[in-house]
DNA sequence: TCCTTTTAAGACTAATTTGTCTTAAATATA
DNA sequence: TATATTTAAGACAAATTAGTCTTAAAAGGA
């Protein structure tokens, strides 16, 4: 698949927070609507709020939102905090490294391919499901 | 990363094998100029004989070839008998399976990234390397 | 026929990813 | 200030993926 498990649960927890009006959202909230491990999904937005695309407030009130508008938070940013860097610098063939230097024979023709993948996480942002998500007609789990 | 890693060795060796200009390459040839565990590589590329992507032979001179002609063997056909039909009907947040009848928020843009990927693999090749690996000029390792 | 070479099959181990659980730290509020 | 609530951190366990090794089966050639 495309990427780790962990960056699924961190795209579709980053969806279900932004479509919140409140600021801040407990996370066993987040954890019981999308029928996530509580646990689990804690330490993946841990990730997200270490990389200041989330904020987190202890005690009760406590939880976790946005740390700037929704439409600067891009799925690029959410893959790139949760998955590192193989999805965007990788080789098609798991050469050590993709590059124009020293292209495998793949190279050339994956290029565009992958540019345009690039593409779409880099514009798409949070924002532009805000109101599918709120409607509740879009499948946020199973 | 898109494919599993047994997935990645699949496809540098059926490239490799279809540059061969003999029918037959020696499975231990592959490894050894691909850099990959001997014991491994059979593994995987015995699924691909399974899939009748490849046929073997035992004994000496055996070794495994390509099953039919190179321009009939898509990068499709070996993800998917290595990897399975996950990458191709996976829903982009890993719910149960991706459908238009009921749809996550990202669906409708994703569904048109997600089918020039699949054109792509659909419309690659193993000939259309050939010449490349071929040339030596090319990565195949490392 | 017998020996050697090579793939097939599958048990086994190692590494990585996924998931669980416990404890600590922070904070709202009574 | 004391208590309850919530995230942070990290040890630990389970599941999956990656990789190793041994033995069997097939096939060519002496
Ligand atoms: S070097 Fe292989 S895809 Fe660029
Ligand atoms: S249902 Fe999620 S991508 Fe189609």
């Amino acid at each position: 698949m495309l990427f780790s498990k962990a960056c699924h649960y961190a795209i579709r927890a980053a969806l279900y927070i932004s479509s919140r009006s409140e600021n801040i959202v407990p996370i066993r909230e987040i954890s019981d609507e999308l029928e996530i491990s509580f646990h689990f999904l804690t330490k993946i937005l841990q990730q997200l709020t270490r990389h200041h695309i989330l904020t987190s407030l202890k005690g009760p009130k406590g939880g976790v939102g946005l740390n700037k508008p929704a439409e600067e938070i891009s799925l690029k940013s959410i893959v790139l905090a949760i998955d590192g860097q193989d999805f965007f610098e990788g080789c098609l063939l798991r050469l050590d490294k993709c590059s124009d230097a020293h292209p495998c024979p793949i190279h050339d023709e994956w290029k565009p391919v992958r540019r345009q993948l690039l593409n779409f996480l880099e514009s798409t942002t949070l924002d532009q499901f805000q109101s599918k998500v709120k409607s509740k007609k879009f499948r946020m789990k199973v």
